[in-house]
DNA sequence: CCTGTCTGAACCAGATATGGACCAATTATC
DNA sequence: GATAATTGGTCCATATCTGGTTCAGACAGG
């Protein structure tokens, strides 16, 4: 039975947190006093303390005690929750914000073979006809200009985004909005972001990616797909 | 009949993991448990439980238990745990190019009372004395723009941002690059975005921001706080 | 007899918990 | 100002818990 008593440990002290027991002054009890209240060892209870504060929502100061912090941070699950509901829309928007941005970084930034594997990309989804190989490599093609970019951050960031867009509802508006006139369109201008990237113009790069974002918006919000 | 008997407990855990019985924690009990719970071998428990496993629907960790999995898709497993490790240089990056959109986006999105919040944020922020009520309103004042871009999904990647600038090591660097004299500075800059938004000028926002986080890189990443 | 399964047991290695000690910074007390 | 008490930070040796592995033997069915 006694076993991962420090997990049982911090789960009972984020909802005491969460219940707002302590909020009167911002402090904890010392570990000491924790630990005999909950009649485990003062390591085990700073092990879960540990967990908290490594996310933020608690700050320890020696001599002093173990507070709360003012503000308790977003919990990343919560985060990750919302956004499954995020419309298409925003999608759009964020990756207008990022992509172009994520292009000219990438222009500079990426090694030879890296600029070698997004063209390599590139030229999959060209050859492909049917619409889910298409859009494994388009989506291959975005990621890999986002590692080109070398920054960790933005890779990750758009992992996520990725996340969403391989969710269903998302899959289904792409679905509608598919086309191969569309496929050859989107091509087109993945060749020229390549171009841009291989001639290491940072400008022209993030011009093209900005260009072909909108051409993709435009025909995802548009009614219908073309015949 | 000593026969199928490692059947018959692997067809009961798995209608006991389907029945939610132990979704609280994710946790199933240890095999001796369960092996005198079941009057069985214990070697016949590990081998329901091998088969279980081999489909993906249960993690056996040494030392610590076995454990349902279920909660995140590995890949989001994955990238919080990357987001943990990220460095400075690349955060500073990343805000570089989200945040003086989501400035540029406010000055044209953000409701009237969108706008007084940012600027309560602001006020509130060049009141406060002590480096831990800054920081906090600093913060408010960063959301609240990204709020005011009516952009959810902007909205929710800086929480992710706000996430990793709240762990320990980063705060850690932010104390160390803190001075009053740089308060100072950092809240004239934030005037200067505030004017802008209220101006409801885009292209200023958008360019007090990035003055405002090239000062904040600058800051960051120098040797030392100025006296 | 041979085969496959279950039993009961022992031992391993990794993870966690314990109980204690000492340190360093802060705060309270004299 | 000196001293003591309080509090978090660190480390350690030891114990316990957990799954991983192996083995010899019992037993049923072909």
């Amino acid at each position: 039975m006694p076993k991962l008593v420090s997990a049982d440990v911090e789960a009972s002290l984020r909802q005491r947190i969460a219940g707002g027991e302590w909020q009167a002054d911002n402090r904890l009890p010392n570990e000491r006093d924790l630990a005999a209240e909950y009649g485990v060892a003062r390591n085990t209870v700073r092990a879960a303390i540990d967990r908290i504060a490594a996310e933020g929502g608690l700050v320890r100061e020696v001599g002093r005690g173990t507070f709360l912090k003012q503000a308790a941070p977003p919990d990343l699950r919560a985060i990750i929750g919302k956004l499954t509901g995020v419309s298409p829309i925003d999608m759009m928007a964020v990756r207008g914000i990022l992509e172009p941005r994520a292009a000219a970084l990438a222009a500079t930034n990426a090694s030879a073979s890296e600029l070698d594997s997004i063209a390599a990309a590139h030229a999959a989804a060209s050859a492909a006809e049917e619409m889910e190989a298409f859009e494994q490599w388009d989506g291959a093609f975005h990621q890999r200009i986002f590692t080109g970019s070398r920054i960790e951050l933005l890779n990750y960031l758009h992992d996520i985004l990725l996340l969403i867009r391989n969710q269903d509802l998302w899959v289904q508006i792409k679905r509608r909005s598919f086309s191969p006139a569309r496929r050859l369109a989107y091509c087109a201008e993945h060749a020229a972001i390549v171009q841009a990237l291989m001639q290491r113009d940072a400008g022209a790069a993030e011009a093209a990616m900005r260009a072909h974002l909108d051409t993709v918006a435009r025909n995802l919000f548009s009614v219908s797909a073309a015949p």
